[in-house]
DNA sequence: AGCACGCCGACT
DNA sequence: GTCGGCGTGCTC
């Protein structure tokens, strides 16, 4: 029975439903991807509701629903995943269904054409038609492209003989978008341990039911071939599989690895997937024609046809949280959409969130630990040198005991990384002579001195400049100096501490495709370079087998700001970057250069001791209340004046709702006050772990006078960032 | 998020 | 006199 009205979410920045007639000849049901008009437009939506009673004055403005799209319908899960979302983040639920729906070009993809032999050689024979025509002899069907290549001709020769009647064309079938895995392609060797973690895992998939396990492991533990196991178990049951990565530069590394395990390349799916890939992955997805989704975290959205399984590497990670638009953590969504599904997630990390260590050590998460190196792999020995007692001379940032470290491992024909997480040649542009230090006019941050480049940028909104002559405010002239270390500037040190060595410098800034990264990283690997001297960006990937020796050039770095979890994401990163030595032959080492050895964080990279670090940690947040023993939002106020967004930031702070376990901190200048030109104000709100603070932020937002002029509000629960 | 509507400055 | 800037508000 077809019914006369439904309820369509629309993906606008809209919570609510729009009703829509239904036309005789459509029989519509929840989950029915449908085109609706919306103001002046098509809009692609999502019927939420059937049998709807219309509000009377509705009547006479209400739409006809256009068509049904020949998908099949979201799922009841998805859409209840999507409701959750939205609930949780604040979002606007059109704003969530977006996501689900980015879907790239719609409509037919365009028909790949082949040619084969039809008819008669063409009475005007030439060369190049001749060797078409041998080529095409056997008679078998060739894309046309593939046949004016392989024949060595243009595609104007292969036209001309169709014109003839001597071949004829064929519209292909298309390619898929990825083949079968076969669960049973290359089964590894496993040591007892990961046999062991690998029963658990597919035993939870065999099992099909919601459960979380944290797999942690050392890099080079074999986490991924383990989990490996659980994916196999998925696709032998005909479910799919989605494995989260943090960032698209370890997907496409991930790809050949998943290959050598399962024959065949998994489907893709990140923001830079053209367009009609997209368009044929999403339907793929959608039909259960792929089996195994290896994505961005972006992938947590697709509308699977029958998830089986998700897994969550490297769940740590900080690129997992989207910190524009729908602000959402991809690993904490990931086990809510496993529990709406009821399926098993797994997390891996070698250095888990504090989040799932707690989740874990409660019993609330299941956890199978993957104690050693693989293969007789040692992991890298890492000490400590007090930059208060051994640092190098004023200018200079490598200490001469690192220096003479990585003199003996170049002689040993061994390469060396050296690691500082700082873009550019220098953080801070100074006059001598008057004190004026080059700052970015729209943001409240320091020009960075970007020399390979030529220019002053600031790393906030892009701003840039060339190095000025003079100083802007005394007019004295070449009176600038380089201040603190940036990686090109560790560079200049190192070619002349080491001179004939071959040096590499990999910063993002400085990698304009993904390409060339890889060949870089793969020129590492082959040993065509001695010092790699990088930033996160090589903190992990990448094998390199003559690596062996690793120096944190700041490893206080990251430790200097207000941020409560700037010590775990201190310890994951050193941890991850200090893993890279060693990894295949000899024996790694790593040598932290700081100014507070006795710091938790140094004292556990250095005694390789995982659980103090925890524990403390762990201790910490328990005592100040901080994720996740309680529960965090913050309220960002912005606009172009400064008196006004402050008023308006006061103005908000005085409607929230009083409640016995929440307390509202600020409003407080933002720690980066100026950005874009835009001044900023910052609400913290804390609250228990069990309490609902979207409710109670909801109830806020209610009684929030509305945004005018330049002034906006943007919502964050569950803040990752402080800035 | 789009897109139209609306009210104030520089042009054919 | 009109073209067009982007602030404001609506989309069944």
């Amino acid at each position: 029975m077809a019914t006369p009205f439904v309820d369509v979410l629309v993906p606008v920045a809209l919570d609510h439903t729009y009703s829509y007639r239904v036309p005789r000849d459509l029989d519509l049901k929840p989950g029915d991807i449908v085109a609706v008009p919306l103001g002046a437009r098509q809009a692609i939506g999502v019927v939420w509701a059937d049998d709807v009673t219309i509000k009377p004055g509705l009547h006479n403005r209400m739409k006809d629903v256009e068509l049904k799209l020949d998908y099949p319908p979201l799922r009841p899960e998805l859409r209840k995943f999507i409701d959750w979302v939205s609930e949780y983040t604040l979002s606007p639920r059109g704003m969530v269904l977006r996501m689900c729906l980015r879907m790239g070009d719609l409509g037919p993809a365009r028909e790949k054409v082949g040619v084969r032999i039809a008819g008669p050689a063409p009475k005007r024979m030439t060369v190049a038609r001749t060797r078409v025509l041998q080529l095409l002899a056997d008679g078998l069907l060739r894309s046309k492209s593939e046949a004016a290549h392989e024949a060595g001709v243009s595609a104007g020769v292969i036209n001309g003989l169709v014109d003839e009647g001597a071949l004829e064309t064929v519209v292909l079938p298309p390619e898929p978008v990825a083949r079968r895995p076969d669960p049973d392609h290359n089964i590894p060797e496993f040591s007892d341990a990961q046999r062991q973690a690998a029963d658990v895992l597919r035993a939870s998939v065999a099992n099909n039911g919601f459960s979380v396990t944290l797999v942690d492991g050392v890099t080079g533990s074999g986490k991924t071939e383990v989990y490996f196991e659980a994916v196999a178990e998925a696709i032998r049951q005909k479910k799919l599989v989605l494995i989260l990565m943090p960032e698209i530069a370890l997907t496409a590394q991930f790809l050949d690895r998943f290959a050598e395990r399962f024959g065949v390349r998994p489907a893709e799916w990140h923001s830079e997937i053209a367009p009609r890939l997209r368009a044929r992955t999403w339907s793929a997805v959608a039909t259960g024609e792929v089996s195994v989704v290896v994505g961005a975290r972006s992938a947590l959205f697709l509308p699977y046809a029958d998830l089986g399984l998700i897994v969550v590497d490297e769940e740590h990670d900080p690129a997992y949280k989207q910190e524009d638009g729908v602000r959402y953590h991809a690993r904490d969504m990931a086990v809510v959409r496993a529990r709406e599904t009821g399926i098993p997630i797994v997390l891996a990390s070698a250095t888990p969130s504090v989040e799932s260590e707690v989740n874990a050590r409660r019993g609330r998460y299941a956890a199978l630990h993957l104690p050693e190196r693989f293969g007789g792999q040692h992991l890298p020995s890492v000490e400590a040198i007090d930059l208060r007692r051994e640092g190098p001379p004023r200018g200079r940032f490598i200490s001469p005991r690192l220096a003479e470290e990585v003199k003996v491992a170049l002689e040993r024909k061994e390469q060396a990384l050296l690691f500082l997480n700082r873009r550019g040649f220098a953080p801070l542009t100074l006059c001598n002579a008057c004190g004026h230090r080059m700052a970015c006019p729209n943001c409240d941050a320091w020009l960075v001195d970007h020399r390979f480049k030529r220019r002053l940028v600031c790393h906030h909104c892009g701003y840039s400049m060339p190095p000025p002559e003079q100083c802007p405010k005394c007019e004295a002239k070449g009176s600038f100096v380089a201040v603190g270390p940036g990686v090109e500037r560790l560079e200049q040190e190192a070619a002349e501490l080491f001179p004939g060595a071959r040096i590499l410098v990999l910063s993002s800034d400085l990698v304009d495709t993904m390409e060339r990264l890889r060949q870089e990283l793969d020129d590492v690997a082959q040993g065509r370079f001695d010092i790699v001297i990088g930033t996160q960006l090589v903190a992990k990937g990448h094998h390199f087998p003559k690596l062996n020796l690793v120096g944190i050039v700041d490893a206080d770095l990251g430790l200097a700001n207000g941020d409560p979890r700037a010590a775990e994401r201190t310890f994951q990163l050193l941890h991850q970057v200090v893993g890279r030595a060693g990894r295949e032959e000899g024996r790694g080492y790593g040598y932290l250069q700081t100014h507070q050895p006795e710091h938790p964080v140094m004292r556990a990279l250095i005694a390789q001791d995982r659980e103090a670090f925890y524990s403390a940690e762990i201790a910490v947040r328990e005592k100040t209340g901080y994720p996740p023993f309680g529960r965090l939002a913050s309220l960002l106020i912005s606009g172009a004046d400064k008196h006004a967004t402050e008023a308006h930031a006061r103005k908000i702070a005085a409607v929230s709702p009083i409640h016995d376990q929440v307390r509202v901190l600020g409003p407080a200048e933002a720690p980066l006050a100026v950005v874009r030109g835009r001044y900023r104000f910052r609400l913290l709100v804390k609250s228990p772990r069990t309490f609902d603070l979207s409710a109670y932020l909801r109830e806020w937002l209610a009684a929030v006078p509305k945004a005018k002029g330049t002034l906006k509000l943007e919502v964050d629960v569950d803040p990752q960032s402080f800035f």
